[in-house]
RNA sequence: UCCAGAGUAGCUCAAUGGUAGAGCAGCCGGCUGUUAACCGGCGGGUUAGAGGUUCGAGCCCUCUCUCUGGAGCCA
Protein backbone atom coordinates (compact mmCIF):
# COMPACT_ATOMS: atom_id res chain seq x y z
CA UNK A 1 0.00 0.00 0.00
CA UNK A 2 1.41 3.33 -1.00
CA UNK A 3 1.27 6.19 1.47
CA UNK A 4 1.16 9.74 0.16
CA UNK A 5 3.98 11.81 1.56
CA UNK A 6 1.45 14.34 2.76
CA UNK A 7 -0.02 11.70 5.04
CA UNK A 8 3.33 10.28 6.10
CA UNK A 9 4.47 13.73 7.22
CA UNK A 10 1.25 14.26 9.15
CA UNK A 11 1.95 11.21 11.30
CA UNK A 12 1.48 11.57 15.05
CA UNK A 13 3.46 8.46 15.97
CA UNK A 14 6.23 6.35 14.43
CA UNK A 15 5.04 3.75 11.95
CA UNK A 16 6.60 0.66 10.46
CA UNK A 17 6.27 -0.68 6.95
CA UNK A 18 5.48 2.55 5.16
CA UNK A 19 5.88 2.71 1.38
CA UNK A 20 6.16 6.02 -0.44
CA UNK A 21 6.56 6.57 -4.16
CA UNK A 22 7.68 9.73 -5.83
CA UNK A 23 10.49 11.57 -7.55
CA UNK A 24 13.93 12.19 -6.14
CA UNK A 25 14.54 15.86 -5.46
CA UNK A 26 18.10 15.40 -4.28
CA UNK A 27 20.44 12.76 -2.97
CA UNK A 28 23.17 13.45 -0.42
CA UNK A 29 25.67 10.70 0.18
CA UNK A 30 27.20 10.05 3.59
CA UNK A 31 29.54 7.33 4.75
CA UNK A 32 27.71 4.05 4.31
CA UNK A 33 24.32 5.58 3.56
CA UNK A 34 22.51 8.23 1.56
CA UNK A 35 19.82 10.81 2.15
CA UNK A 36 17.09 10.76 -0.46
CA UNK A 37 14.62 13.57 -0.63
CA UNK A 38 11.41 12.30 -2.19
CA UNK A 39 8.52 14.41 -3.38
CA UNK A 40 5.23 13.06 -4.74
CA UNK A 41 3.41 16.35 -5.19
CA UNK A 42 0.82 15.57 -2.53
CA UNK A 43 2.23 18.46 -0.55
CA UNK A 44 5.00 21.01 -0.79
CA UNK A 45 7.37 19.22 1.59
CA UNK A 46 9.53 16.28 0.62
CA UNK A 47 10.18 13.23 2.75
CA UNK A 48 13.75 12.46 3.69
CA UNK A 49 14.63 8.79 3.40
CA UNK A 50 17.76 7.27 4.93
CA UNK A 51 19.08 4.51 2.69
CA UNK A 52 21.79 2.34 4.18
CA UNK A 53 24.12 0.94 1.52
CA UNK A 54 23.24 -2.59 2.69
CA UNK A 55 19.50 -2.12 2.06
CA UNK A 56 17.81 -4.12 -0.70
CA UNK A 57 17.98 -2.08 -3.88
CA UNK A 58 20.72 0.24 -2.61
CA UNK A 59 22.94 -0.97 -5.45
CA UNK A 60 20.87 1.37 -7.63
CA UNK A 61 21.60 4.40 -5.48
CA UNK A 62 23.96 5.70 -8.12
CA UNK A 63 21.06 6.12 -10.53
CA UNK A 64 18.76 7.66 -7.94
CA UNK A 65 19.57 11.12 -9.14
CA UNK A 66 17.45 14.24 -9.15
CA UNK A 67 14.35 13.53 -11.20
CA UNK A 68 14.37 9.73 -10.95
CA UNK A 69 11.22 7.96 -9.79
CA UNK A 70 11.50 5.70 -6.81
CA UNK A 71 9.63 3.53 -4.35
CA UNK A 72 10.92 3.41 -0.80
CA UNK A 73 9.65 1.15 1.97
CA UNK A 74 10.77 1.59 5.53
CA UNK A 75 9.98 2.77 9.01
CA UNK A 76 8.78 6.26 9.71
CA UNK A 77 10.74 7.54 12.66
CA UNK A 78 11.31 10.88 14.36
CA UNK A 79 14.27 12.59 12.72
CA UNK A 80 17.27 13.09 14.98
CA UNK A 81 18.38 16.12 12.99
CA UNK A 82 16.87 19.53 12.54
CA UNK A 83 15.00 20.35 9.35
CA UNK A 84 12.26 17.75 9.43
CA UNK A 85 10.07 16.10 12.01
CA UNK A 86 9.84 12.67 10.39
CA UNK A 87 12.10 10.65 8.17
CA UNK A 88 11.86 7.26 6.54
CA UNK A 89 14.48 4.69 7.49
CA UNK A 90 14.48 2.57 4.37
CA UNK A 91 14.39 -1.21 4.38
CA UNK A 92 13.88 -1.48 0.64
CA UNK A 93 14.46 0.84 -2.30
CA UNK A 94 13.31 0.40 -5.84
CA UNK A 95 14.44 2.51 -8.75
CA UNK A 96 11.37 2.82 -10.96
CA UNK A 97 12.56 5.18 -13.67
CA UNK A 98 16.00 6.67 -14.17
CA UNK A 99 16.44 10.34 -14.96
CA UNK A 100 19.03 11.09 -17.59
CA UNK A 101 21.81 13.48 -16.62
CA UNK A 102 20.17 15.94 -18.97
CA UNK A 103 17.24 16.32 -16.55
CA UNK A 104 16.84 20.07 -16.69
CA UNK A 105 15.41 20.78 -13.24
CA UNK A 106 18.22 21.49 -10.86
CA UNK A 107 18.20 21.67 -7.12
CA UNK A 108 18.73 25.38 -7.29
CA UNK A 109 16.49 28.21 -8.33
CA UNK A 110 15.35 28.60 -11.90
CA UNK A 111 13.81 31.60 -13.56
CA UNK A 112 10.12 31.44 -14.42
CA UNK A 113 11.03 32.12 -18.05
CA UNK A 114 13.17 29.01 -18.22
CA UNK A 115 10.57 26.89 -16.46
CA UNK A 116 7.98 27.97 -19.04
CA UNK A 117 10.12 26.31 -21.71
CA UNK A 118 9.85 23.02 -19.81
CA UNK A 119 6.18 23.25 -18.91
CA UNK A 120 5.95 19.46 -18.94
CA UNK A 121 8.45 19.21 -16.07
CA UNK A 122 7.82 22.37 -14.11
CA UNK A 123 5.01 20.87 -12.00
CA UNK A 124 7.83 18.98 -10.30
CA UNK A 125 9.26 22.22 -8.99
CA UNK A 126 8.25 23.55 -5.59
CA UNK A 127 6.66 26.68 -6.95
CA UNK A 128 4.58 25.06 -9.67
CA UNK A 129 3.53 22.20 -7.46
CA UNK A 130 2.23 24.81 -5.05
CA UNK A 131 0.54 26.80 -7.81
CA UNK A 132 -1.33 23.83 -9.23
CA UNK A 133 -2.35 22.38 -5.89
CA UNK A 134 -3.73 25.81 -5.06
CA UNK A 135 -5.44 26.01 -8.43
CA UNK A 136 -7.16 22.69 -7.80
CA UNK A 137 -8.31 23.64 -4.31
CA UNK A 138 -9.66 26.95 -5.50
CA UNK A 139 -11.51 25.34 -8.39
CA UNK A 140 -13.20 23.18 -5.80
CA UNK A 141 -13.85 26.22 -3.61
CA UNK A 142 -15.58 27.94 -6.52
CA UNK A 143 -18.09 25.13 -6.73
CA UNK A 144 -18.51 24.99 -2.97
CA UNK A 145 -19.20 28.72 -2.86
CA UNK A 146 -21.97 28.58 -5.44
CA UNK A 147 -23.43 25.22 -4.48
CA UNK A 148 -23.73 26.36 -0.87
CA UNK A 149 -25.82 29.27 -2.15
CA UNK A 150 -28.08 27.05 -4.28
CA UNK A 151 -26.59 28.14 -7.59
CA UNK A 152 -27.01 25.63 -10.42
CA UNK A 153 -23.91 24.77 -12.44
CA UNK A 154 -24.60 25.18 -16.17
CA UNK A 155 -22.36 23.87 -18.94
CA UNK A 156 -22.69 26.53 -21.58
CA UNK A 157 -21.49 25.61 -25.06
CA UNK A 158 -17.88 25.96 -26.10
CA UNK A 159 -18.73 26.14 -29.79
CA UNK A 160 -21.06 29.00 -30.52
CA UNK A 161 -22.45 30.93 -33.45
CA UNK A 162 -23.24 34.07 -31.50
CA UNK A 163 -20.68 36.70 -30.95
CA UNK A 164 -21.47 37.82 -27.39
CA UNK A 165 -21.05 41.56 -27.05
CA UNK A 166 -18.48 41.54 -29.83
CA UNK A 167 -16.04 41.51 -26.93
CA UNK A 168 -12.87 40.31 -28.49
CA UNK A 169 -11.76 38.46 -31.55
CA UNK A 170 -13.02 34.89 -31.83
CA UNK A 171 -11.40 31.69 -33.00
CA UNK A 172 -13.17 30.29 -36.03
CA UNK A 173 -14.22 26.65 -35.88
CA UNK A 174 -14.53 25.04 -39.28
CA UNK A 175 -14.14 21.79 -41.18
CA UNK A 176 -13.99 23.60 -44.52
CA UNK A 177 -10.89 23.52 -46.68
CA UNK A 178 -9.67 26.37 -48.80
CA UNK A 179 -11.63 29.61 -48.67
CA UNK A 180 -13.70 29.19 -45.52
CA UNK A 181 -15.81 32.27 -46.18
CA UNK A 182 -16.98 31.22 -49.62
CA UNK A 183 -19.83 28.94 -48.52
CA UNK A 184 -20.25 29.09 -44.76
CA UNK A 185 -23.62 27.33 -45.12
CA UNK A 186 -21.68 24.24 -46.26
CA UNK A 187 -19.69 24.19 -43.04
CA UNK A 188 -20.16 21.60 -40.32
CA UNK A 189 -22.74 23.60 -38.39
CA UNK A 190 -24.34 25.05 -41.51
CA UNK A 191 -23.02 28.48 -40.63
CA UNK A 192 -19.97 30.23 -39.25
CA UNK A 193 -19.05 28.95 -35.80
CA UNK A 194 -16.56 30.07 -33.19
CA UNK A 195 -15.07 29.16 -29.84
CA UNK A 196 -16.96 30.91 -27.07
CA UNK A 197 -15.75 34.18 -25.62
CA UNK A 198 -18.35 34.09 -22.86
CA UNK A 199 -21.17 31.88 -21.64
CA UNK A 200 -23.09 34.83 -20.32
CA UNK A 201 -25.92 35.06 -22.82
CA UNK A 202 -26.65 31.36 -22.49
CA UNK A 203 -26.30 31.57 -18.72
CA UNK A 204 -28.94 34.31 -18.69
CA UNK A 205 -31.45 31.93 -20.26
CA UNK A 206 -30.85 29.43 -17.48
CA UNK A 207 -30.99 32.09 -14.76
CA UNK A 208 -34.38 33.02 -16.15
CA UNK A 209 -35.54 29.50 -15.33
CA UNK A 210 -33.43 28.17 -12.44
CA UNK A 211 -32.98 31.54 -10.70
CA UNK A 212 -29.32 31.38 -9.70
CA UNK A 213 -26.78 29.75 -12.00
CA UNK A 214 -23.07 29.81 -12.71
CA UNK A 215 -20.70 28.63 -15.38
CA UNK A 216 -17.08 27.63 -14.90
CA UNK A 217 -15.26 26.57 -18.02
CA UNK A 218 -12.81 27.36 -20.76
CA UNK A 219 -13.08 30.57 -22.74
CA UNK A 220 -11.19 31.67 -25.82
CA UNK A 221 -10.09 35.06 -27.09
CA UNK A 222 -8.18 35.47 -30.33
CA UNK A 223 -6.94 38.91 -29.31
CA UNK A 224 -3.32 39.61 -30.06
CA UNK A 225 -2.72 40.54 -26.45
CA UNK A 226 0.79 40.09 -25.23
CA UNK A 227 0.69 40.86 -21.55
CA UNK A 228 1.28 39.11 -18.26
CA UNK A 229 -2.48 38.91 -17.64
CA UNK A 230 -3.90 37.75 -20.98
CA UNK A 231 -4.15 34.26 -22.40
CA UNK A 232 -5.91 33.02 -25.52
CA UNK A 233 -7.44 30.16 -23.53
CA UNK A 234 -8.49 30.70 -19.96
CA UNK A 235 -11.12 29.59 -17.48
CA UNK A 236 -13.96 31.89 -16.64
CA UNK A 237 -16.53 31.88 -13.87
CA UNK A 238 -19.84 33.55 -14.67
CA UNK A 239 -22.65 33.66 -12.11
CA UNK A 240 -26.04 34.97 -13.19
CA UNK A 241 -28.90 35.77 -10.83
CA UNK A 242 -32.58 36.35 -11.55
CA UNK A 243 -34.46 38.92 -9.48
CA UNK A 244 -31.20 40.66 -8.71
CA UNK A 245 -30.00 44.22 -9.21
CA UNK A 246 -26.55 45.77 -9.42
CA UNK A 247 -26.21 46.12 -5.64
CA UNK A 248 -26.92 42.42 -5.21
CA UNK A 249 -24.41 41.69 -7.95
CA UNK A 250 -21.73 43.72 -6.21
CA UNK A 251 -22.55 41.97 -2.94
CA UNK A 252 -22.03 38.57 -4.55
CA UNK A 253 -18.78 39.63 -6.23
CA UNK A 254 -17.41 40.88 -2.95
CA UNK A 255 -18.51 37.78 -1.03
CA UNK A 256 -16.94 35.61 -3.71
CA UNK A 257 -13.54 37.28 -3.65
CA UNK A 258 -13.54 37.23 0.14
CA UNK A 259 -14.46 33.55 0.20
CA UNK A 260 -11.65 32.67 -2.18
CA UNK A 261 -9.15 34.64 -0.12
CA UNK A 262 -10.36 32.96 3.07
CA UNK A 263 -10.17 29.54 1.44
CA UNK A 264 -6.59 30.18 0.37
CA UNK A 265 -5.60 31.24 3.88
CA UNK A 266 -7.30 28.27 5.50
CA UNK A 267 -6.74 25.43 3.03
CA UNK A 268 -3.57 26.33 1.13
CA UNK A 269 -1.49 27.50 4.08
CA UNK A 270 1.66 25.53 3.30
CA UNK A 271 1.74 26.55 -0.35
CA UNK A 272 0.83 30.12 0.57
CA UNK A 273 3.91 30.12 2.76
CA UNK A 274 6.01 29.41 -0.32
CA UNK A 275 4.35 32.19 -2.29
CA UNK A 276 4.97 34.53 0.60
CA UNK A 277 8.62 33.56 0.81
CA UNK A 278 9.61 33.45 -2.85
CA UNK A 279 6.96 35.21 -4.91
CA UNK A 280 5.27 38.06 -3.09
CA UNK A 281 6.03 38.91 0.52
CA UNK A 282 2.81 40.86 0.79
CA UNK A 283 0.44 38.16 -0.36
CA UNK A 284 -0.72 36.88 3.02
CA UNK A 285 -1.34 40.31 4.59
CA UNK A 286 -3.20 41.25 1.45
CA UNK A 287 -5.48 38.23 1.68
CA UNK A 288 -6.11 38.87 5.37
CA UNK A 289 -6.94 42.46 4.54
CA UNK A 290 -9.33 41.41 1.79
CA UNK A 291 -11.12 39.00 4.09
CA UNK A 292 -11.55 41.51 6.87
CA UNK A 293 -12.34 44.80 5.21
CA UNK A 294 -15.34 45.82 3.08
CA UNK A 295 -14.55 46.69 -0.51
CA UNK A 296 -14.77 50.32 -1.48
CA UNK A 297 -17.60 51.17 -3.87
CA UNK A 298 -17.40 54.24 -6.01
CA UNK A 299 -19.39 55.42 -9.03
CA UNK A 300 -17.40 55.92 -12.19
CA UNK A 301 -17.93 59.69 -12.12
CA UNK A 302 -16.53 59.86 -8.61
CA UNK A 303 -13.57 57.65 -9.54
CA UNK A 304 -12.76 60.06 -12.35
CA UNK A 305 -12.97 62.98 -9.93
CA UNK A 306 -10.63 61.20 -7.51
CA UNK A 307 -8.14 60.62 -10.30
CA UNK A 308 -8.35 64.22 -11.47
CA UNK A 309 -7.81 65.49 -7.94
CA UNK A 310 -4.99 63.04 -7.25
CA UNK A 311 -2.35 65.42 -8.52
CA UNK A 312 -0.70 62.46 -10.16
CA UNK A 313 0.36 62.56 -13.75
CA UNK A 314 -0.60 59.36 -15.51
CA UNK A 315 0.92 58.08 -18.70
CA UNK A 316 -2.50 58.67 -20.21
CA UNK A 317 -4.60 61.54 -18.90
CA UNK A 318 -7.93 60.91 -17.22
CA UNK A 319 -10.70 61.47 -19.73
CA UNK A 320 -14.26 61.59 -18.44
CA UNK A 321 -16.39 59.31 -20.60
CA UNK A 322 -13.49 57.09 -21.56
CA UNK A 323 -12.39 53.77 -20.12
CA UNK A 324 -10.14 53.90 -17.11
CA UNK A 325 -6.60 53.04 -18.11
CA UNK A 326 -4.84 50.32 -16.18
CA UNK A 327 -2.63 52.97 -14.60
CA UNK A 328 -5.77 54.69 -13.31
CA UNK A 329 -7.20 51.46 -11.98
CA UNK A 330 -4.03 50.65 -10.17
CA UNK A 331 -3.90 54.08 -8.58
CA UNK A 332 -7.43 53.69 -7.25
CA UNK A 333 -6.93 50.27 -5.74
CA UNK A 334 -3.26 50.39 -4.78
CA UNK A 335 -2.75 53.97 -3.70
CA UNK A 336 -5.99 55.82 -3.08
CA UNK A 337 -8.17 53.19 -1.42
CA UNK A 338 -5.49 50.57 -0.73
CA UNK A 339 -8.14 47.88 -0.97
CA UNK A 340 -10.29 46.19 -3.61
CA UNK A 341 -12.54 48.75 -5.25
CA UNK A 342 -15.80 48.26 -7.09
CA UNK A 343 -16.36 50.97 -9.68
CA UNK A 344 -19.93 51.13 -11.03
CA UNK A 345 -22.27 53.13 -13.28
CA UNK A 346 -20.04 53.51 -16.31
CA UNK A 347 -20.83 55.67 -19.35
CA UNK A 348 -23.13 53.88 -21.74
CA UNK A 349 -20.85 54.54 -24.69
CA UNK A 350 -18.02 52.32 -23.48
CA UNK A 351 -20.08 49.31 -22.40
CA UNK A 352 -21.91 46.53 -24.26
CA UNK A 353 -25.55 46.45 -25.27
CA UNK A 354 -26.86 44.07 -22.63
CA UNK A 355 -26.11 46.31 -19.68
CA UNK A 356 -29.10 48.03 -18.12
CA UNK A 357 -29.49 51.72 -18.88
CA UNK A 358 -29.74 53.92 -15.79
CA UNK A 359 -32.46 56.54 -15.43
CA UNK A 360 -29.99 59.28 -16.31
CA UNK A 361 -29.87 57.86 -19.82
CA UNK A 362 -26.10 58.28 -19.82
CA UNK A 363 -24.73 55.49 -17.67
CA UNK A 364 -25.29 51.76 -17.41
CA UNK A 365 -25.32 49.43 -14.44
CA UNK A 366 -21.85 48.09 -15.02
CA UNK A 367 -19.37 47.28 -12.30
CA UNK A 368 -15.71 46.35 -12.28
CA UNK A 369 -13.90 44.97 -9.27
CA UNK A 370 -10.32 46.19 -9.14
CA UNK A 371 -7.75 44.54 -6.91
CA UNK A 372 -4.21 45.60 -6.00
CA UNK A 373 -1.53 44.07 -8.17
CA UNK A 374 -3.82 42.86 -10.93
CA UNK A 375 -6.31 45.58 -11.78
CA UNK A 376 -9.62 44.39 -13.12
CA UNK A 377 -10.51 40.93 -11.90
CA UNK A 378 -14.29 41.03 -12.24
CA UNK A 379 -16.55 42.72 -14.76
CA UNK A 380 -20.31 42.53 -14.38
CA UNK A 381 -23.61 44.31 -14.70
CA UNK A 382 -27.32 44.28 -14.18
CA UNK A 383 -28.78 43.19 -17.51
CA UNK A 384 -31.27 45.19 -19.53
CA UNK A 385 -34.56 43.39 -18.87
CA UNK A 386 -36.88 45.87 -20.66
CA UNK A 387 -37.61 44.71 -24.18
CA UNK A 388 -37.92 48.16 -25.74
CA UNK A 389 -34.77 49.40 -24.07
CA UNK A 390 -32.79 46.32 -25.05
CA UNK A 391 -33.79 46.78 -28.68
CA UNK A 392 -32.84 50.43 -28.41
CA UNK A 393 -29.46 49.48 -26.94
CA UNK A 394 -28.82 47.08 -29.79
CA UNK A 395 -29.63 49.78 -32.28
CA UNK A 396 -27.30 52.13 -30.38
CA UNK A 397 -24.50 49.57 -30.74
CA UNK A 398 -25.48 48.75 -34.33
CA UNK A 399 -26.39 45.13 -33.63
CA UNK A 400 -29.12 43.16 -35.35
CA UNK A 401 -31.80 41.87 -32.94
CA UNK A 402 -32.53 38.92 -35.23
CA UNK A 403 -29.02 37.62 -34.55
CA UNK A 404 -29.92 37.48 -30.88
CA UNK A 405 -33.58 36.48 -31.24
CA UNK A 406 -33.50 33.93 -28.44
CA UNK A 407 -31.78 36.37 -26.11
CA UNK A 408 -34.35 39.02 -26.91
CA UNK A 409 -37.11 36.46 -26.34
CA UNK A 410 -36.19 36.34 -22.63
CA UNK A 411 -37.52 39.90 -22.43
CA UNK A 412 -40.77 38.87 -24.08
CA UNK A 413 -41.71 36.02 -21.81
CA UNK A 414 -41.64 36.70 -18.11
CA UNK A 415 -38.71 39.05 -18.11
CA UNK A 416 -37.10 39.75 -14.73
CA UNK A 417 -34.37 42.01 -13.46
CA UNK A 418 -31.19 39.98 -13.39
CA UNK A 419 -27.50 40.48 -12.98
CA UNK A 420 -24.20 38.66 -13.11
CA UNK A 421 -20.50 38.97 -13.64
CA UNK A 422 -17.52 37.32 -15.25
CA UNK A 423 -14.30 36.51 -13.53
CA UNK A 424 -11.12 35.12 -14.99
CA UNK A 425 -10.03 32.19 -12.86
CA UNK A 426 -6.36 32.71 -13.67
CA UNK A 427 -6.51 36.36 -12.69
CA UNK A 428 -8.04 35.32 -9.41
CA UNK A 429 -5.18 32.87 -8.92
CA UNK A 430 -2.64 35.57 -9.67
CA UNK A 431 -4.23 37.73 -7.02
CA UNK A 432 -4.39 34.95 -4.45
CA UNK A 433 -0.88 33.56 -5.00
CA UNK A 434 1.01 36.71 -5.93
CA UNK A 435 2.28 35.04 -9.12
CA UNK A 436 2.72 37.89 -11.59
CA UNK A 437 2.28 36.18 -14.95
CA UNK A 438 -0.85 34.42 -16.16
CA UNK A 439 1.34 31.90 -18.00
CA UNK A 440 2.49 30.64 -14.61
CA UNK A 441 -0.91 29.86 -13.11
CA UNK A 442 -2.24 27.81 -16.04
CA UNK A 443 -0.76 24.37 -16.79
CA UNK A 444 0.00 24.95 -20.46
CA UNK A 445 -0.44 28.54 -21.56
CA UNK A 446 -1.85 29.42 -24.95
CA UNK A 447 -0.74 32.86 -26.04
CA UNK A 448 -0.23 34.52 -29.43
CA UNK A 449 2.41 32.58 -31.32
CA UNK A 450 2.68 29.87 -28.68
CA UNK A 451 0.74 26.63 -28.22
CA UNK A 452 3.52 24.26 -27.19
CA UNK A 453 2.78 21.11 -25.24
C1' U B 1 -0.37 45.56 -32.55
C1' C B 2 2.75 49.79 -30.39
C1' C B 3 7.04 51.37 -27.10
C1' A B 4 11.39 49.81 -24.38
C1' G B 5 14.95 46.06 -23.02
C1' A B 6 17.33 41.34 -23.58
C1' G B 7 19.43 36.89 -26.25
C1' U B 8 27.14 34.24 -24.55
C1' A B 9 28.19 26.62 -21.64
C1' G B 10 22.43 22.54 -19.39
C1' C B 11 21.05 27.01 -15.77
C1' U B 12 22.35 32.15 -13.82
C1' C B 13 25.60 35.64 -15.54
C1' A B 14 30.83 38.16 -16.78
C1' A B 15 34.10 39.65 -20.86
C1' U B 16 37.60 48.47 -23.09
C1' G B 17 36.68 46.47 -31.08
C1' G B 18 42.30 42.46 -29.89
C1' U B 19 43.43 34.47 -27.21
C1' A B 20 35.34 33.64 -24.83
C1' G B 21 35.38 33.19 -18.54
C1' A B 22 33.05 32.27 -13.52
C1' G B 23 29.47 30.13 -10.21
C1' C B 24 25.99 26.33 -10.19
C1' A B 25 24.55 21.67 -12.68
C1' G B 26 27.00 17.09 -14.94
C1' C B 27 31.10 13.34 -14.68
C1' C B 28 35.41 11.28 -11.56
C1' G B 29 37.51 11.17 -6.61
C1' G B 30 37.47 12.58 -1.29
C1' C B 31 34.96 13.84 3.35
C1' U B 32 30.80 14.20 6.28
C1' G B 33 23.49 12.61 10.14
C1' U B 34 23.28 15.52 5.46
C1' U B 35 19.49 19.87 4.59
C1' A B 36 20.20 24.67 -2.24
C1' A B 37 25.81 19.84 1.91
C1' C B 38 31.18 20.57 1.60
C1' C B 39 36.51 19.92 -0.74
C1' G B 40 39.62 18.63 -5.17
C1' G B 41 39.82 17.41 -10.40
C1' C B 42 37.65 16.93 -15.53
C1' G B 43 34.68 17.73 -19.77
C1' G B 44 31.50 21.51 -21.65
C1' G B 45 30.65 27.19 -26.84
C1' U B 46 28.31 27.96 -34.72
C1' U B 47 28.23 34.20 -28.51
C1' A B 48 19.78 33.38 -31.39
C1' G B 49 20.04 33.55 -37.16
C1' A B 50 21.45 36.16 -41.80
C1' G B 51 24.08 40.06 -43.89
C1' G B 52 27.41 44.41 -43.40
C1' U B 53 31.61 47.83 -41.42
C1' U B 54 36.77 46.65 -39.84
C1' C B 55 43.48 44.29 -40.34
C1' G B 56 40.35 42.14 -36.50
C1' A B 57 33.25 41.81 -34.12
C1' G B 58 30.22 38.51 -28.38
C1' C B 59 30.83 44.03 -28.60
C1' C B 60 29.44 48.71 -34.02
C1' C B 61 25.36 48.87 -38.23
C1' U B 62 20.90 46.51 -40.95
C1' C B 63 17.19 42.79 -41.20
C1' U B 64 14.77 38.39 -39.10
C1' C B 65 13.39 35.28 -34.95
C1' U B 66 12.50 34.48 -29.77
C1' C B 67 11.81 36.11 -24.84
C1' U B 68 10.85 39.87 -21.00
C1' G B 69 8.64 44.50 -19.16
C1' G B 70 5.07 48.35 -20.20
C1' A B 71 0.71 50.02 -23.24
C1' G B 72 -3.90 49.04 -25.95
C1' C B 73 -8.01 45.34 -25.67
C1' C B 74 -10.07 42.76 -21.71
C1' A B 75 -11.23 38.48 -17.71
Amino acid sequence: MRTLIKHALAATAPREGVTVKGWVRTRRDAKGFSFLEINDGSCLASLQAIVDSAVTGAEHLHDLTTGASVSVTGNLVASPAAGQKWELRATQVELIGKADTSFPLQKKGHTLEFLRTIAHLRPRSNLFGAVFRTRSRLAHAVHQFFQARDFVYVHTPIVTASDCEGAGEMFRVTTLKGNIDEKPEADFFGRRAYLTVSGQLEAETFACALSNVYTFGPTFRAENSNTARHAAEFWMIEPEMAFCDLAGDMDLAEAFVKAMARHTLEHCAEDLGLFEKFVDKGVRPRLEFVVERPFQRVPYAEAVAILQKSGKTFEFPVEPGANLQSGHERYLTEEHFKSPVTVFDYPRTIKPFYMRLNDDGQTVTAMDVLVPGIGEVIGGSQREERLDQLLENMKFQQLKPEDYWWYVDLRRYGSVPHAGFGLGFERLLMFLTGVGNIRDVIPFARTPGSADF
